[in-house]
DNA sequence: TATATATGTTAGCATTACCTAACTGATTTG
DNA sequence: CAAATCAGTTAGGTAATGCTAACATATATA
C-alpha cells in the first residue's frame, strides 16, 4: 500500500492532537478536520489495518512508528512552509491552508532547497 | 462546474502546445501527458460541454476565452515556480515536475507573496 | 429507569480521474 | 486494392476519498 495524500493528512492530524492534548480518539480528528464520522472511522481502519496506527479497546490511537515517520515530515514540512508563507506576508489562515496542501505535493529535494532558502534568506 | 486540478492541466498543456507547435489536437496532449487516448478523449469533451475549448471538425483544438485564462494562469504559475525552484538549487527535472503540483493548490494570495519574494530575494 | 448523548461502525452511494478493450473512419503504404 | 496506421470515441472498470442513513453500544442524565 503505497501512502497516500488523505492518509499522510490523517497521520499527521493525529500527532499535532497528541502534541495539544495527549489523546486521540477518531472524534478528535472529526472535529479538527471536520470530515464526517464514517469517513474518519474507516480511515483509520485502513490505517490500522496497514501497521500505521494502533487502536486500543477505548478507541485511543497511537502511531506505530511508520505512521509515526510520515506524522513527523508531514509536521515539519507545514510548519516550516506555513511560517515561512507567513513571513513572506501571507495571511496566517491562508498559509496553513496552503502549506496544508504544499506538504504532500513537494519532493524531498524541494523541500530541502526551501528550508536552505529559508535560511539564508529569511522573510526579508 | 468548478473547475478542476486536472482540468487546469489540461488547458495549460494546451496552451504549452499553442505555443511551442501552433496546432493542438488530442493525441499531442496524448503524447505530453502520457496519458490514455480515451482519457484525454473524455476530458477534452468536458471542457468542450463546459465552455473552455472549441475543437473542429479535423480535431483542433482553440482554447475559448475562460479556458485562456485558466491556462494562462496556470502556465505563469508553473514558469515562476518551476524557475525558482531551480534558482535555488533543485534539479530541473524536479523542479518542472514539483512547481506542476504546487500550481494548482495555492492560493492567489500565497503566489503573489512568493512573486513578490521572488523579485526582492531572487534566487539569492 | 427511560431517554438522551456520545462514539464508532457497516452499508451503500457519488465524484474525480485514470485505465483497457473494442470499435469507427480516414489516410497512408506495400 | 488490401492492409496497416493514426486519431478519436464509447463502454465498462477501478481506486481514492469523501458522503448519508441506519444501527450498536456505552455512558450520562432527567
Amino acid at each position: 500500500m503505497k501512502i497516500q495524500e488523505s492518509a499522510e493528512n490523517y497521520l499527521e492530524s493525529i500527532l499535532m492532537l497528541k502534541n495539544s492534548k495527549g489523546m486521540v480518539r477518531s472524534i478528535d480528528i472529526v472535529n479538527v478536520l471536520e470530515f464526517s464520522k464514517p469517513s474518519v472511522s474507516v480511515a483509520m481502519k485502513n490505517l490500522r489495518e496497514n501497521g500505521y496506527i494502533e487502536m486500543d479497546a477505548d478507541g485511543y490511537i497511537t502511531l506505530l512508528p511508520p505512521g509515526q515517520a510520515i506524522a513527523e515530515k508531514m509536521y515539519e514540512r507545514h510548519t516550516t512552509i506555513s511560517k515561512w508563507l507567513e513571513s513572506i506576508g501571507v495571511d496566517p489562515k491562508t498559509a496553513v491552508q496552503d502549506a496544508c496542501r504544499m506538504e504532500h505535493v513537494i519532493s524531498e529535494e524541494t523541500f530541502d532547497a526551501m528550508k536552505r532558502h529559508i535560511k539564508t534568506c529569511g522573510g526579508k
